[in-house]
RNA sequence: GCGGUCGUGGUCUAGUGGUUAUGAUUUCGGCCUUCCACGCCGAAUACCCGGGUUCGAAUCCCGGCGACCGCACCA
């Protein structure tokens, strides 16, 4: 009953407790894979997502956002390849029990089962006369278990799905985007939106669930030009962590999944041909960039080269950004060079011409893709700015970067005094009206008030104390050494300011 | 999906067949006029769901749902 408790245990509590995210209809006793975001994760998955924006789309005029929908017709997934590949192939006996028959025949006839069809699996079933493992019923033919959700449309019930990842509507768009914005090569779609796999086995709070959001940009690039990325120079000296094909051969050898990374920069992971391309190499550099941002430790971060069994035929290679957690390294971003089978997949399956013209040349793009889970790195943040209680503080508390956290102030009256109250409240509106995100409390004892600031990650608290009446000065205690200092009333709105915070 | 552990107020928790179901904290009301959850009084809120065994189930059994851990899975 009293198991020592996991860091990730700690954290959900926390988050329960403090509206950060909880189960999806919970008191239904929720649905496996299904969270909920709280009005204080809400703020701080807003900041995540204004950072992202600010720094991929709003500094970049050749990228442009779309926002797509999440159900689409069948014909999308046919030519995209998922209905007949994003599956897992499962039989089902006479009384209706479902089994992975891949993983069913690598366990009893100690034979690899992947990539097999399910006419190959079937006449396996028969040779080998398998039964069903639960009741030892004979198994029906093979078909494929969907990681799809499906759905049906209108009066004619027409089968649809919902997305399993965004990208697909960046490709169907691609060519509406391309004219109507008089796009030019190379340029990137970019879209923030909510994505769906019926996953067997959702895991790790909100790191594997079934409904999920991601932000996804694709950048389409002319294929003679895949090592001429715009903003190469910006992040040619940036460090990665990067581990190699090689290295993950050399730790199977030892059967060992305890990887060693490889530290260099952008500019030598391009030049040394550790990456396909300068765009692959700029967007990793990019990636780093924008983790500086949000408390996650370098040293933590790393990028490995999926092996090729990880990755579809049609890669070109595929990087993903890992994180180590508490319960091991995970990925947070998918990062990969997809060449042109989106686009060209699209053409064969709706006939419809998606290539473009370059210099009077028919050009089909080639695309890299980053693709980054909002919930994996919202959940990566609260794991890594997660500060347990110790002797010196008596509450736990998040240690976030002033422009994550879900207020950056909160104004506080020392005394329940009308005129400290008073004071109080103008200072509160002032800073609203200033675009600052301010909490006022005025509930319970001051330690107890600084204790709430902290648990939900405030970097600065402002209490209003009987001196500001007779020097108009207040103090501003810092969240991260719980000192404070005092400042005249007239200047503590601007240091609220998340730009004029360490 | 398989195996292990588990499910009691918002949160943490006591409770091995009969209890007004423990305590803390939180929340609310009041007092206190206070600088790090540690002044006082009062109130509110709980046995995951469904079956079964039993005179009687939070407690035992079966099933479901959910959580964590391990394995598998994660184009």
């Amino acid at each position: 009953m009293n198991m020592p408790r996991s860091l990730l245990e700690e954290v959900m509590t926390v988050s329960l407790r403090r509206g950060i995210l909880y189960p999806s209809a919970e008191i239904y006793g929720g649905l496996a894979g299904f969270y909920d975001f709280g009005p204080i994760g809400t703020r701080i998955r807003n900041n995540l997502i204004h950072l992202w924006k600010t720094q991929f789309v709003e500094a970049r005029d050749y990228v442009y956002e779309i926002s797509g929908n999440t159900i689409l017709p069948s014909q999308v997934f046919k030519a995209s390849g998922h209905l007949d590949h994003f599956t897992d192939p499962s039989a089902e006996c006479s009384k209706g029990h479902v089994t992975r028959i891949d993983q069913l025949i690598e366990e009893l006839l100690k034979i690899p089962a992947e990539g097999k069809s399910n006419d190959e699996l079937a006449n396996l079933v028969m040779e080998h006369k398998i039964r069903c493992p639960v009741c030892g019923e004979p198994l029906r033919g093979v078909k494929s278990f969907g990681l799809m959700f499906g759905t049906n449309v209108g009066g004619d019930r027409r089968q649809a799905f919902l997305r399993p990842e965004t990208a697909q509507n960046i490709f169907l768009g691609f060519k509406r985007v391309q004219t109507a914005m008089r796009a030019k090569l190379p340029f990137g779609v970019a879209q923030i939106g909510r994505s769906y796999r019926n996953e067997i086995s959702p895991r790790q709070s909100i790191v594997r669930v079934r409904e999920f959001n991601q932000m996804e940009i694709e950048y389409f690039i002319d294929p003679r030009s895949l090592n001429e990325c715009p903003f190469f120079d910006m992040v040619s000296n940036v460090s990665i962590n990067l581990v190699t094909r090689e290295e993950q051969n050399k730790a199977a050898e030892k059967s060992s999944t305890d990887y060693s990374s490889t530290q260099l920069t952008v500019k030598e992971a391009f030049e040394k041909q550790f990456v396909p391309n300068q765009w692959m190499a700029s967007i990793l550099g990019d990636e780093m960039i924008f983790f500086q941002q949000l408390g996650i430790p370098a040293e933590i971060i790393r990028f490995r080269h999926m092996r090729p069994e990880e990755t579809p035929h049609y890669s070109g290679g595929n990087f993903d950004l890992e994180i180590q957690f508490s319960f091991g390294w995970k990925e947070v971003i998918g990062n990969a060079y997809r060449r042109d089978h989106d686009l060209q997949s699209h053409m064969k399956g709706s006939q419809k011409e998606l290539s473009i013209e370059v210099e009077g040349e028919k050009i089909t793009p080639h695309v890299v893709e980053p693709s980054f889970g909002i919930d994996r790195i919202l959940y990566a943040i609260l794991e890594h700015t997660y500060r347990p209680k110790d002797k010196s503080r008596g509450w736990s508390w998040f240690q976030f970067p002033p422009n994550l956290a879900p207020y950056h102030a909160v104004i506080l009256p020392l005394l329940n005094r009308p005129e400290l109250e008073e004071v109080a409240k103008e200072i509160y509106e002032k800073s609203r009206k200033m675009g600052l995100a301010v909490l006022y409390d005025d509930r319970g004892r001051i330690g107890r008030r600084y204790a709430r600031a902290d648990e939900i990650g405030i970097p600065k608290a402002v209490t209003i104390d009987p001196q500001t009446l007779d020097d108009d000065t207040a103090t501003i205690r810092n969240r991260d050494s719980a000192s404070q200092t005092r400042h005249s009333l007239k200047k503590i709105p601007s240091f609220l300011h998340p730009s004029k915070q360490k």
